[in-house]
DNA sequence: ATGAAAGCGCTAACAT
DNA sequence: ATGTTAGCGCTTTCAT
């Protein structure tokens, strides 16, 4: 009798031992039930009895089975987060945040990035099946038809950075209408005369809500917005922008809102690269979310920070209360921003 | 007889239908298990009657429970991710590659960010708990008790971007120390005389491989490493670093050599920001990763890029063959990084 | 405080 | 090709 040891073998039986709840229970004469108390802090069980369980799991490298009891308890204990455009250093940083956060909630993060041009839809099968506890989308939208579906099976959906018209889930933003309001007045109190807005992406709220602020602020100061230029929320699109507001013969902009940061950055390199123009003397740009590079030195971006750790806090409270968005009445909630005021505006 | 209806009482248990595959198997009359070979493309089923099942499933928005696959199939579909440092672009860019190539594969990413200062055993509890196929590191290290305990449960690790001494994990790495050679064979046609290095942290083999190459490079054509200063892997670290090497009254550096980009960037910002040399003319810098920054015009860096999508699909790979890592002759896999071109060398 | 037994939803072995 | 049955590992009644 020879044991198959080819490279193409599975791996032998040996060390593969999962240590279940049973073994522990035969090997101290208990039930399976006892042990599983003994690994639920609100349970009834004896100090002493508690003590030995846990110390002979620690032996033996037993840890309880998260998905036999997802499978029992009907709750996974998993949050699913859908993200879209990873390349806008936003978002990797609300991940982090979001990531560290769920930790210390003892709650798991399934990622899903959704591929570009791809819709979040497209991954909702997947997220579904695994029955995670919430849902939260940094991603464009989702049709109702899938919002629906998670309501369906009672999973709590939660937007980030997006407000959508949807009484089936939640949205968690920045105010932005009030900071684009904020962002007009400031450079309106800096004597700028000529505004332009590069946008993201006119289908996305954070983009239409950010415009409409910063042209009512403008408006209350008896100017007008001169430009509103598309900037595909990417640096590349930014720069692009920029060649548009300052290439020659254009009326001279003195001031450039951008819906994020990144695309700020591409505005900066631009004029540094391309125009001998003076930031923030001949024109002042002005970023939004605050991202790390903003507060590079080369950079030093004037911007309007987003509160990502309180957002996030928000909508992990929103999951945890247990509620459904139509269950409540503000189904949008807002949290305030903050202008940072640094060299380029 | 009242029905509670207060605002923290749980969501009714309307709406809350899971459809199961016993519902199915109700409704059309058959047994669970031809649900289940419906699902299965390689079951023997009836094509007629899977259509019916399949349709079915579409009308009452059935999906099978992943969970409870799980725990049937003794796997769950799920890798785990366990990542440190998301402050340097390069892991959120890695990050984005995997999460898209897991999708492929069908797989689902479980995302754990080991805090700054932590330690990558800590969260590997939690890890284990939920029975995932596969782990990949690409944080500081596991301790071998740690990589033991994943050896004992049959679950394959592998280290990306990590050359580890342990012989139950898989690493795989860019060529590291060929290319600290090649940088070093570069800079010297380039005719630069005074090199330094800026490491990221000692400890971490990268760092230890690229610097020993580019001494070995260096050494081979006359010439000896000027200094070798710290950076700790972030753009701060980079800019001190820089300080250090370019105060005033100290012998001139004509190269700096960065072990990754995001130093790099510190170093040109620190330049252009506290010095009148001139990038390439008077310094030349070289980075490593080619993360996206590095080709935006104002930093144009010179750069290692790591095949970041070829070294992911070589992890995904080895995970796949159901191998140990022991198992196998090569347990550190590497891939030929390239060598980028751009202004700043 | 502890044990016995049922069941979460699925798949795989066996039977037909 | 389809039905029956057992069981994955856990938690949770219900007994005691």
């Amino acid at each position: 009798m020879v044991r198959n040891t080819s490279p193409t073998a599975n791996p032998p039986a040996i060390g593969r031992v999962r240590v279940t709840a049973k073994d522990l229970a035969v090997r101290l004469g208990v039930a399976t039930s006892t042990v599983s108390r003994a690994f639920d802090s609100g349970s009834r069980i004896s100090d002493d009895l508690r003590q030995r369980i846990i110390s002979l799991a620690d032996e033996m490298g037993y840890r309880p089975n998260a998905i036999a009891r997802s499978l029992n308890q009907q709750r996974s204990g998993i949050v699913a987060l859908v993200m879209g455009d990873m390349a806008n250093p936003f978002y990797p940083e609300a991940l982090e945040e979001f990531s560290l956060r769920l930790q210390q909630a003892h709650r798991q993060l399934l990622l899903f990035v959704v591929p570009k041009g791809g819709e979040a839809d497209d991954v909702m099968p997947q997220v579904l099946q695994y029955q995670v506890d919430a849902i939260v989308v940094t991603a464009a939208k989702l049709s109702s038809r899938t919002s629906e579906l998670c309501a369906r099976q009672g999973i709590p959906v939660v937007f980030m950075n997006r407000r959508v018209d949807d009484p089936m889930v939640w949205s968690v933003c920045c105010n932005n209408e009030s900071m684009g309001v904020m962002v007009a007045e400031y450079l309106v109190k800096k004597d700028r005369k000529v505004c332009a807005f590069i946008a993201g992406d006119m289908n996305i709220s954070t983009t239409v809500d950010r415009l409409r602020g910063f042209e009512r602020g403008l408006a209350a100061n008896g100017q007008k917005l001169l430009a509103n230029v598309q900037g595909g929320y990417t640096y590349d699109g930014g720069f692009a922008a920029a060649g548009e507001l300052f290439a020659k013969g254009k009326p001279l902009v003195d001031a450039v809102f951008c819906a994020n940061d990144i695309m700020a950055l591409g505005v900066l390199g631009y004029l540094r690269q391309n125009t001998s123009l003076d930031v923030p003397k001949d024109v002042a740009v002005v970023g939004f979310d605050d991202i790390r590079a903003a507060s590079y030195p080369e950079y030093n971006l004037t911007t309007v920070r987003q509160p990502v750790g309180e957002m996030i806090d928000l909508a992990i409270g929103l999951l945890r209360t247990g509620h459904r968005p139509g269950s409540i009445h503000a189904v949008l909630q807002e949290v305030p921003g903050q202008l940072i005021l640094r060299g380029s505006a």
